[in-house]
DNA sequence: TGCCAGGCCCTCTTTAGGGCCTT
């Protein structure tokens, strides 16, 4: 059984070789960090061969190669164990109806099920930093002016930044005193998979104000 | 560089259409 805190976080990131699994695309990167109570305790990241080769685009858009992925384990062993580490945590990823897709594809190929409730970084910001230029993961980094090594694209790399970006957003909620102090990660990413987040931030957005 | 699909959101809306965001 897992061992996973029911209170840890996993922010995740997939590099995949297109947009839709139900096009047939597959996973070739998975990324993620496990936060607990807003701290990085553990972090996962693995290449997966999905036994095809991917398009020129994505090797220059994701710089993982064909070559790289030739010698990777397969998209079942690497998911597999995801699925361990995931555990029966909450998970974040920015624009999460994306990353959401690719999770439930290989892990019900592996057949492999998960409890948690998923959050969407990507949705928050837009009614939360909404002076931003775009809500891309990227701009919005930039925007708020959050610590990055430049690398863009990469699973990890993506994820550790969305995780960032999601403790900044959270810690302005708190600010703002929308949340109250006992006021857990767990329940707020409850609230904002259930669609309530839109209450929330127009209570701050009023405490803002006044 | 962009396309594919799909969910969310906005608006010149709801008997709809299109932009954003992800690879």
């Amino acid at each position: 059984m897992p061992s996973t805190p029911a209170h840890s976080v996993i922010v995740l990131d997939f590099e995949t070789t297109g947009l839709s699994p139900n096009m047939g695309d597959r996973a070739i990167e998975i990324g993620a960090v496990k936060l607990v109570n807003g701290d990085v305790v553990d972090t996962f990241q693995e290449l997966m061969n999905p036994g095809r080769r991917v398009s020129s685009f994505i090797e220059g858009y994701t710089g993982i190669t064909n070559n790289m992925l030739r010698t990777a384990a397969s998209c079942e062993d690497v998911m597999a164990k995801f699925g361990h580490f995931i555990g029966d945590s909450h998970l974040v990823a920015h624009n999460a109806s994306f990353d959401k897709r690719f999770l439930d594809a290989e892990l019900e190929r592996v057949n492999v099920r998960y409890s948690g409730q998923f959050a969407c970084s990507m949705l928050i910001a837009r009614r939360l930093i909404q002076d931003a230029p775009t809500h891309k993961l990227g701009d919005l980094v930039r925007f708020k002016h959050i610590d990055n090594d430049g690398v863009f694209h990469r699973a990890l790399a993506d994820a550790q930044m969305t995780a960032k970006l999601w403790m900044v957003m959270i810690d302005e909620l708190e600010q703002q005193g929308v949340f109250d102090p006992s006021f857990k990660l767990m329940q707020t990413i409850s609230k904002t998979s259930k669609g309530a987040m839109r209450g929330l931030l127009e209570k701050a957005r009023s405490n803002a104000k006044s």
